[in-house]
DNA sequence: TCAAAAATTATTGTATACGATTTTATCATG
DNA sequence: CATGATAAAATCGTATACAATAATTTTTGA
């Protein structure tokens, strides 16, 4: 058998976090104290704060000096480059797939829609994170691991960026928009899987508004995020 | 008087080994041990660790669990993917840049030329990294701080790759190719811009061939680069 | 002499301790 | 009561200590 080399704690931290923001159960300008983190964990401030120190170089987390990390919020103009940059990376993948995706890169992508149409209406923040994992998949399937990483990272900053803006996340048509692009990279039809990415993404972003802000409850977060690491 | 915020030390050790590298003072593959290097420097090992945690994030050092940090050795496919993203960011620099860039914008461009010919021929590594830097000044040009980002750090995993396949550095034809960069914009001539920037990169991109190892002296280095720390 | 095992060394991974800085609370004073 | 100074608390930034792991050397037995 293999030892399997397991994970170190500060790469398990990272995730949870990431997760925690991403799914908006932290919000952006929510404080993220690196002893509470470390005793939700059951691990030191050390390892609490490489990982803090992976988000913020991903734009997840913005720390002031002698003031610590919070999550971060990106100010609209921000928030319009991240999602131009979004868009000229996405149209690329998409230029890319047409070209040359696979047959089982096309049936990763219907199961990954299953598994979106399955949690429909459900659990609204797991359901947020599986529309942006749609995206990281496509760029995965482009080949190129440095503009799927980019790809990776601005989807999870819009997260951010629709949690300050936007009111809900009615990530319900998404599916229905997955589906379509799918299609048109079955079709090998490169003006139609633009024109639809287009407007997906469009879509995604013209639902930016102002919202409320709402309190987090930190504790609660981790214990429910950290379920994980002490188990 | 506005009392300065000093830069931390550990953005300091970031800044000089990204130098150090860029300027392939240290080669690929060499080992960053984080007591020498904290020696070196006059910080501790945590400091250290931060800076080369950055470094990893950025694709320009690679650390092996319990063995350590050693700056990257891209191989030719990933060489190949940073080439092609490089290749994709870029072209939208100046896509834009041709549509919208200001006199200041271009005078800042001159200037800059200006000192990539005073040191021409003069000091290797010098020369090697203003020639890159006229690329990330051109992306941060373009007004998108995210794009100037990802363009910045896909230039620095450049200077790693011909570090690594191409026997030498010949940046001297750079200068006059930047220049007409620089005359395309001026002329506000889409198409001319594009082809050139487009050859520039692909004679950037041709010179990857087998280079012979060469063995580091890190202490030498180190005390090099580590005079502006101590200073 | 060679190979395998054991011991040694070197280096990283993590926790903890302590000083520095910022924020918050307290209190005197106009 | 407002306000500014001072003290207290909370939190971060860095150094150091120790445990864990991997690499290297030495030893041992055939």
């Amino acid at each position: 058998m293999t030892a399997e080399p397991t994970e170190p704690p500060s790469q398990t931290v990272y995730r949870l976090l990431r997760r925690a923001i991403i799914e908006q159960a932290l919000r952006p300008g929510a404080r993220l104290p690196e002893d509470a983190i470390g005793e939700q964990f059951g691990v030191s401030r050390t390892v609490v704060r490489q990982a803090l120190g992976r988000l913020e170089a991903e734009g997840l987390v913005e720390t002031r000096r002698n003031r610590g990390a919070f999550v971060a919020e990106p100010t609209l103009e921000e928030a319009n480059q991240i999602f131009e940059m979004r868009h000229v990376l996405e149209r690329e993948v998409i230029e890319r797939l047409v070209k040359r995706i696979s047959v089982i890169g096309l049936d990763s992508l219907e199961a990954h829609v299953v598994q979106e149409e399955r949690v429909r209406g459900k659990n609204g923040p797991v359901s947020i994170r599986l529309a942006g994992e749609f995206h990281t998949l496509l760029a995965e399937l482009s080949g190129n691991t440095v503009l799927a990483r980019y790809v990776a990272e601005l989807v999870s900053r819009c997260s951010l960026i629709l949690a300050m803006y936007s009111r809900k996340h009615s990530s319900d048509c998404a599916v229905d928009e997955h589906r379509q692009i799918i299609q048109a990279l079955r079709d090998r039809d490169p003006a139609k899987a633009r024109r639809i990415m287009d407007e997906h993404l469009g879509a995604v972003a013209g639902r930016a508004e102002l919202a409320e802000e709402k309190e987090d409850d930190l504790e609660a977060v981790l214990a429910r995020y950290g379920r994980e690491m002490t188990a």
